[in-house]
DNA sequence: ATAATAAATATTTTGTAAAATATTTATTAA
DNA sequence: TTAATAAATATTTTACAAAATATTTATTAT
C-alpha cells in the first residue's frame, strides 16, 4: 500500500463527500454527476469507476446518514449509568433530535430519502430490523433489572417502532412543528414504558 | 317545498355521488368536469352553481369520507356492554379496517387525501381534533369505571393519536401487508391499554 | 328571478423536439 | 496493467406550442 496515494475508498469517500453535499443541499435531481466530478477534480466518466450510477452514489449517501443514526443509538445503549427506562425514552428522543437536525440542515436530505424509500426499500428494511434488535437489546436489560416485564421481546420492540414512527418519518417530520413533535414524542414513550412496566 | 322539484342539496349530492365515483376510481387529475357533469345530465357550466371549482368538489368527497369514518367511531363509543377497555380496542382496528377497505375499493382515493392534506391541511386538523375528543370520552369512562388512570385526558388522547397515526396514514397502509399493519395495530394498543392503567 | 346552457376565455396538461445530463466506449497517460 | 479523460451515445429533463380542460360570461328558457 502506498503511502502518497489514494486508495479506492478514499476516492469513494471523497465522492460520497462531495454528493452528499450536494444532494442535501440541492436534492438528487438538480444535482448533476459533472459537479460532484468538478468538486472531486476529476472526470464525470471517472465516477463510474468507483460507483455504479447515480442512484447508487445516492443510495450511499443514505446509506452514510444511516449509519451515523445507527452509531448514534448503539452508543445510547452503551451509555453507562442510564436505566434501561431512561435508555429508551433517550433512544426515542435522541433519534427524533438527530433526524429533525438533519432536515433542517440538508433541507432536501427528504428527497433522497424518499427516493430510498421508492427505490431500495431493502435499504430501509434492513435498517429497521438492526433498530428493533436495538430496541429488543434495551428491553432484555429492562427485564433483568425488573424495570420491564416484556414477554416477546423482538415483537414488542416492533410494536415501539410502530409507535414512534410518526416521530422519524420525513413526511411528519415537515408537517409539524418542532415542539408539538417533541412533546408528543416524550409523552408517548412515557405511555410505552408505563405499559412495559409490571402489572400491580 | 315542491315535492317534485330537486332541492339545491339534493343536486349537490348527486354531485357528489358522481364525483366520488369517479375520483375513487380514477383520482382527480384524470376525471374531469365534463364528465361529473355528464353522469348528473347537467352542464359542466352549471356544476359551479353548487360548487365554486373541482378542488372544493374534491374536498366535499374527502369529506364524505371524512364523516362517514366519524359516524362509524362515534357509534363504537355509544356501543352498549363494551367496556373502555374494549372500545378503545375496537376504535383503533376498526378505523384502521375502514381506512384500509376504503383504500383498496377506491384505490385512487390515496390520490385525493394527499391532496386536501397538501391544499387543505385545516380540514385534517378538523378532523384529528374530533377524534381526539372521541378518544377522550373513551379515556374519561375508563377513568370512571377504574380501568385507566389518566390525569390529563385530552393530552393522553392526543398521544393515543400519534401513536397509532401510522395504521391511517395512507402512506404506511400502502406501503405494508395487511397482516403486518393489523398485528401491530393490535399489539400496540395493547401496549397502550396497559400503559393507561393503575400502577402497582 | 332562477336554472340552465352554450360560447368565450383562462388555465392546465400533454406531446414533442431541443437541450441537458447520465452512462458507455475509445483513447491517452503513467 | 491501472487510472483517467474526452468523445460518443443513451437517457432524462426542459421548454414550449398545441390540445384539453377548468372556469367565467353571455344568452336562453322557465
Amino acid at each position: 500500500m502506498k503511502t502518497m496515494e489514494k486508495t479506492v475508498d478514499e476516492v469513494r469517500n471523497q465522492i460520497l463527500d462531495a454528493a452528499f453535499a450536494r444532494f442535501g443541499q440541492y436534492g438528487l435531481g438538480k444535482t448533476t454527476m459533472a459537479e460532484i466530478a468538478k468538486d472531486c477534480d476529476m472526470s464525470a466518466g471517472n465516477l463510474y469507476r468507483y460507483y455504479p450510477n447515480k442512484a447508487d452514489i445516492g443510495a450511499a449517501c443514505a446509506m452514510r446518514c444511516f449509519n451515523e443514526m445507527d452509531a448514534l443509538l448503539r452508543d445510547i445503549i452503551k451509555r453507562p449509568g442510564l436505566t434501561a427506562t431512561e435508555k429508551l425514552k433517550t433512544f426515542v428522543l435522541e433519534k427524533f433530535y438527530h433526524v429533525y437536525e438533519q432536515f433542517s440542515e440538508q433541507p432536501k436530505l427528504y428527497e433522497l430519502v424518499m427516493y430510498i424509500q421508492q427505490e431500495k426499500f431493502d435499504i430501509i428494511q434492513a435498517r429497521l430490523k438492526g433498530q428493533q434488535s436495538l430496541l429488543a437489546e434495551i428491553l432484555a436489560e429492562g427485564n433483568r433489572s425488573g424495570e420491564f416485564d416484556v414477554s416477546d421481546i423482538l415483537e414488542t420492540a416492533s410494536l415501539i417502532q410502530a409507535a414512534v414512527t410518526i416521530f422519524n418519518a420525513p413526511h411528519f417530520i415537515n408537517s409539524y412543528p418542532f415542539e408539538k413533535l417533541e412533546d408528543e414524542a416524550k409523552g408517548v414513550v412515557d405511555l410505552l414504558v408505563r405499559g412495559l412496566g409490571k402489572r400491580s
